[in-house]
DNA sequence: CCGATGCTTCGGGCCTTGCCGAAGCATCGG
DNA sequence: CCGATGCTTCGGCAAGGCCCGAAGCATCGG
């Protein structure tokens, strides 16, 4: 019964239009200001302050000080998790969720973003498809592993590995790309896939946005490494 | 944006300690008519009738007739699936989500019990115990997946098996027993194997439950079959 | 055909919640 | 030190939602 009524408050915490908008704006696992946020629900500061504080007592969004700027973002991978599922049940968007206003990204955003903490877009995918391909990585379903041999491949480049079957996160997911409709990689592989590809200077963030580009540098990486043929 | 409003239209759905608890009673799969789902909200029967209407409307429950009753089940996996997310990220329940007031079945309950489509307790994790030590499955976090030589095993004891990587259902994937804080086997391959069992007269169900009883024969067949020694 | 049963619709009371503008705090930049 | 900026709190309004009892439909059992 006491799990009836926690449900309840995160699902009503999600169910409204406009917090619901800055739960999906938060997807890409960037922090956001409270009057981006409000921008992006298409309402006043003074209520857009009053849903985040709702959001966080719900425990979906964390915020931090810096300054006099309070940046919000997911409360973890548990609540992005969370949101991704209802965002498949609502029926996968038909434009790559979109991001209002800021002009007509949807190409880059398309070709190479990030998704929370990793990969994806046109990239993560077709990153996902080598992985597979090249049987670093196997996946069937909602199930992805890595392989003996991928493990073994993927500590020689230096990418630190999630230990097999620890408790919380999941080592290794396939994820559902919002524009491509086929699964990337997610989870813990996902993440320091995606980090390390960042650390490398494989990907740049383009500014403001949740897309990034492929350096040349990153090209050369990517097909050597992983036999990705075109990467952008 | 529109995609904002569909998520707010289903977690609001959810967002009510009401209608969570009727989604939590239903997770055992079985349907249930609107004067018991009142009970178990613990609200009127006019109340409840609109809540169902509203779980309908947002496509989570489904609704059917037989006479003059009206029989009300989750809309399908993916419902299940979501709520099951949801009770996750609530926090496992201490108790294994109560039937209220139905007096006490725990110990029943616990031992072995329906889990939407699959068999869940003691039962169902000690099977998924079972299937792991014998080489038919492999778990890593939350991915599973059948081996090559359980497909091959399953499919000899004629249990129908989900083909590899069919696009909608995971063929196979673990899912945390509310009573066991252990995996459970899920998937188009649990729902199989339940259905299995009641099939061959491996476990009848408890009448007016979801908790369900091993055989002598279901007790056998366990142990050969699967080498699951203790099965209650 | 008639009463009992299951469910829904209707009407109305109550409370919650969304929304905004104005005003109050804190921080930054000069 | 002062104005600009980001955010929150406050007050007030309006809409929507939850809840119930009474009454209306349908179905079942005899």
């Amino acid at each position: 019964m006491v799990t009836a009524n926690r449900i309840a408050e995160m699902a009503a915490a999600m169910g409204e239009p406009a917090r619901a908008a800055m739960l999906a704006a938060l997807m890409d696992g960037r922090a956001m200001t409270a009057t981006e946020l409000a921008r992006v629900a298409g309402i006043a500061p003074p209520t857009a302050s009053g849903h985040l504080a709702r959001l966080v007592a719900a425990r979906l969004v964390a915020a931090e000080r810096h300054g006099r700027h309070r940046y919000h973002r997911l409360a973890g991978p548990e609540a992005a998790r969370l949101i991704e599922s209802m965002m498949q049940m609502a029926g996968a968007a038909p434009a790559p969720h979109a991001v209002p206003r800021f002009g007509p990204r949807d190409a880059a955003l398309r070709q190479a973003r990030t998704c929370y903490d990793h990969l994806a877009g046109r990239l993560g995918v077709g990153l996902a498809d080598a992985l597979v391909a090249g049987g670093w990585v196997a996946m069937e379903g909602e199930a992805a592993w890595m392989t003996e041999a991928g493990r073994a491949r993927f500590g020689a480049l230096g990418i630190p590995l999630p230990q097999a079957a620890r408790h919380g996160r999941p080592g290794c997911r396939p994820c559902l790309d919002w524009s491509e409709r086929r699964p990337h990689l997610a989870g813990r592989l996902g993440a320091a896939l995606c980090s390390h590809a960042f650390g490398q200077g494989w990907v740049h963030r383009v500014e403001g946005t949740r897309a990034v580009t492929v350096t040349p540098k990153g090209r050369l990486a990517l097909r050597e490494a992983f036999g990705l043929a075109e990467s952008g």
